[in-house]
DNA sequence: AAGTGGTCTAGACCACTAC
DNA sequence: TAGTGGTCTAGACCACTTC
C-alpha cells in the first residue's frame, strides 16, 4: 500500500468536514495560502486538493474573494403528478406543479418555424426535412438559471395556433393542442446524465463538478400519435426527480 | 476580453476533435508529452488540458498505456416496464444508436436483519430502531459493476421469508410479498444527481468526469403501506433512464 | 528499458474582489 | 492596496504498462 499522495490526504480532510457537517454550505474553506502553511506543501499542491473537491460539487472558488461549501437546494420536478390531466386542464402552467416554493421565471424566448433537427424528425414520425415549430426556452429560479428546453411540435400541427406564438394562452401548449384534437394522453420521458458542454455550463452558469440531466419528453396523442419532443438540459446539482406509476 | 489560458485552447482543440467524431470512442489521444512539444506547454500545462477532458467525462487515462477516448453505451433502464412498445412510438430513444442489451448479474450480495437506517425508517413508517431485512448487492454488466443497491423490508413482513434469504426464488422479492398479502401496487421513485464520494467511486470503479445517479425507489402495498425501500446508486454515465406514464 | 501518466516544488506573474 | 484565486514553467522523481 503506497502512501496516498499528500494532495489527496488535504482533499479528504476537507471533504470528512463538509460531509460530516463540521464545514456547512456556505462556510469558507481554508484557501491556498492557509493549505500551503499548514500542511507546508507548494501552492500547486494546495490548489489540486481544492480542485479535487470542486470537481466533486463540494466546494465552489470565488476568485479574488476565497473557496466555499457549496450549497445545496433541490427544486421538485415530479415527473408525473405535474402532467395530469387536471393540471393542465384547467388553464394552469405545468411548472406551477413544479414550483415548491419558489416561482420559476423565463428567459431567452425563441419561438419560431424551423426545419426539423435530423434527430427529432423520426422521434415525431416526419420526413428528414419537415418543418416544425420550435420553442426555445431557459428557465430560472431566483433569478438563476437551472434548465434549458427546446420543444418541436410537428407544423402542420401547431403551424398558425397560439403555440407558434410566444405567449401560447391559458394552459398553454398542451391546451392549444387538445383544441386541435391532439391533446396528449402519454409521455415517456427519457434521461440521460454526464457532464456539461462548455455552452451548456455557461447558459446554466455551471462551475466544475456540476453534471447535468439531459431529459427528453415525448408527448403522444390518441393513436400512438408523437405530438411533441422536448429536450431539457437541467442543472442536476439543483433538482430532485420524481416520478410515481402503478405496479 | 483577455486571451484564453493555454491549457484551455489545448483542451477546446481536444474537445472539438471527440465531439465531432474526428477522434472516436477508444481512439489514442495526444498525451502529456505529445502536446509538450506540439504546443510548446510544461508538462503541468498540458496535464491539465488533459485533466479537464478527464473531468467532463470525454476521456480516460490509462497510468502507463496512454489517454483514450471515453465509449459511451449506455444500459437502457425502464422504471415502468409493464407497457406494450407497440404503441407510443415503439419507445424509440434519441440515443437510440448506442444501445446495449447485455446481461446483468450480481456481486457481493449481504443480507441480513438489521435495525432500521435512521433515514428509512420515516419511510417505510416504522419506529426508529425497528427491524428490517436489508439485502445489499452490487450489479455488474460484462464484469464491470454499474450499480450498486441496498434495499429495505420491514422486518415483520419479510423476516422469516424467503426475502431473509440470498435466494428469493421465482420473481423475487415482490413476488414473495405478493404471497404475504403484500404484493407492491404502487411505486415511486426519486432521482438525484452528484459526483460519487470517493467509495461509491471506488466501488463502482468511476474514473473522475463520471456523475452517480441516486435513485430511491419505494413500494407501496394496497392502502398506501410502504413495504420496500432501494436505494440504488447508478454509474449515471452508463444509463438511460426512462419512465412513462399517461396524461 | 522505454514510454506514459502521476505528483511535487519554488518562484513568478496575472486577474479579480474587498476594503 | 492587500488578499485570494488562476496560470505557467523547468526540472525532478515515482509508478505503472508494454515489449
Amino acid at each position: 500500500m503506497p502512501a496516498p499522495a499528500p494532495y489527496r490526504l488535504i482533499a479528504d480532510e476537507l471533504r470528512t468536514a463538509i460531509l460530516t457537517g463540521r464545514l456547512k454550505p456556505g462556510d469558507r474553506v481554508p484557501g491556498e495560502n492557509t493549505l500551503m502553511e499548514q500542511h507546508g506543501v507548494a501552492k500547486e499542491t494546495a490548489r489540486r486538493a481544492l480542485a479535487t473537491l470542486a470537481a466533486e460539487g463540494l466546494i465552489e472558488t470565488r476568485r479574488g474573494s476565497g473557496t466555499f461549501v457549496k450549497a445545496f437546494r433541490p427544486i421538485r420536478r415530479r415527473g408525473t403528478k405535474r402532467l395530469a390531466q387536471s393540471q393542465w386542464g384547467e388553464g394552469r402552467s405545468i411548472w406551477e406543479a413544479d414550483l415548491d416554493d419558489r416561482p420559476m421565471t423565463t428567459d431567452r424566448l425563441e419561438v419560431g418555424e424551423v426545419d426539423c433537427p435530423p434527430h427529432v424528425a423520426p422521434l415525431l414520425g416526419l420526413e428528414p426535412g419537415a418543418r416544425v415549430v420550435m420553442r426555445n426556452r431557459r428557465y430560472l429560479v431566483d433569478g438563476e438559471p437551472v434548465m434549458l428546453a427546446v420543444s418541436y411540435l410537428p407544423a402542420a400541427l401547431a403551424g398558425g395556433t397560439r403555440i407558434a406564438e410566444a405567449d401560447t394562452g391559458p394552459g398553454g401548449v398542451y391546451a392549444r393542442l387538445a383544441e386541435v384534437g391532439a391533446g396528449p394522453v402519454w409521455f415517456r420521458e427519457e434521461v440521460r446524465v454526464r457532464m456539461p458542454l462548455p455552452e451548456e455550463a455557461e447558459a446554466l452558469r455551471l462551475g466544475p463538478g456540476s453534471p447535468v440531466a439531459l431529459i427528453v419528453r415525448h408527448a403522444y396523442a390518441e393513436g400512438g400519435r408523437p405530438v411533441e419532443v422536448n429536450e431539457m438540459t437541467l442543472d442536476a446539482s439543483r433538482y430532485l426527480l420524481e416520478w410515481e406509476f402503478p405496479a
